[in-house]
DNA sequence: GTCGAAGTAGACAGGTCTGTCTACTTGATA
DNA sequence: TATCAAGTAGACAGACCTGTCTACTTCGAC
């Protein structure tokens, strides 16, 4: 999911992207300068104020990055895990295993926008709620049909995001997804 | 929970903390200036950093502040709401209704705190951890006496995470409540 | 009454931030 | 060959940030 390469051979936007992609989920937005960024990415000033207008502009183009990037992840894991998992518990922590113990993880990219952004644009939340219910959308689909679907998807990803959290503040991922998983057998 | 008032006969130091309690939860950390502060509070520049030597000090201050009046108000709330629900989904439900509903609202000051400064200063996610293990601590004093009854809590405490997470990303409180009552009646 | 602690206002240093500007280079296309 | 889009380096403006400094005031304890 993440990509550090920065190949030089690839168009001046495509390179600030992932740069700031890397910066921006890292160190966070607020901590992220331009001038980290150019550098970091190997191009001009000029040409980064030139792709996007404003640092506010970037940071959009930086969720809807991420944004794509995560739910292809996310599709992706859930389509590997689902050959070797025999129940939605199991393979919804399976995924999540793989996401928090990867490298370099800090959470959900879009709860700590909202949290570091709330008030500046409001947007960025706007965009965060979109992802939110894409990601309802995606646990629903793997739920047997039946009247209360909806909810049962709204309270898994609820608790899908307690987990997201707990991972994060403490270092390792063992106990939030032993709670996830008491929260989804529970449920489910 | 919240204090507003700012009383110039407090002593500087209280007003200073009471200042960048409001200030820090309200606007973000980062967003939060010292002059903003030391305009705030009445006080001048020397005043604030005599009584803390740096902003990180400050921040250290505000996070142990927190903590008290939070867990002081949770405990109260879970007291005053104790008579009239007779479950504990519905207690926890009817205290963090209060929460998510009072005026600010703004989510969990420490999971803002380690998104906002993960890695400048290890202290604040030790101080955001040992209040996380406390409330832990508050929901199993809640909960028949049984074998697994602090993973139990832990997985509340995930939950109630989630939610607030939740509360805090829409503007409704509601579905973040539902959500979590769904995940309370199914555990407990 | 003297002294020291704790307060005041506000200038200042040195750094970082976003965003603009100038002046130059490179390469594809018409 | 001429043009034009897209790139480069880097100086600069103006704002804001933390933290230090000077010089003055107020007030309680001894």
């Amino acid at each position: 999911m993440d990509d550090k390469q920065h190949d030089p051979n690839l168009p001046a936007r495509e390179r600030i992207l992932r740069t700031a992609h890397s910066l921006f989920y890292r160190d966070g937005i607020r901590a992220t300068g331009i001038d980290r960024i150019i550098q970091e990415a190997g191009v001009a000033k000029v040409t980064l104020y030139r792709h996007f207008p404003s640092k506010n502009d970037l940071i959009k183009a930086y969720l809807e990055y991420r944004h794509q990037l995560w739910i292809m992840w996310f599709k992706d894991a859930l389509s590997r895990y689902s050959k070797e998992c025999d129940s939605v518990p199991d393979l919804l922590i399976a995924a999540l295993r793989e996401w928090f113990e990867s490298d370099g993880y800090r959470g959900c990219a879009f709860i700590n926008a909202v949290v570091e952004m709330d008030g500046v644009l409001p947007e960025f939340t706007k965009i965060s709620k979109r992802h939110k219910e894409e990601v309802v959308e995606l646990i629903a689909n793997l739920l047997p049909h039946s009247q209360d679907r909806y909810h049962q998807a709204l309270a898994i990803a609820v608790a899908v995001d307690g987990a997201i959290l707990r991972a994060q503040l403490e270092k390792q991922s063992e106990h939030a997804l032993e709670s996830l998983g008491l929260i989804l057998q529970a449920i489910i």
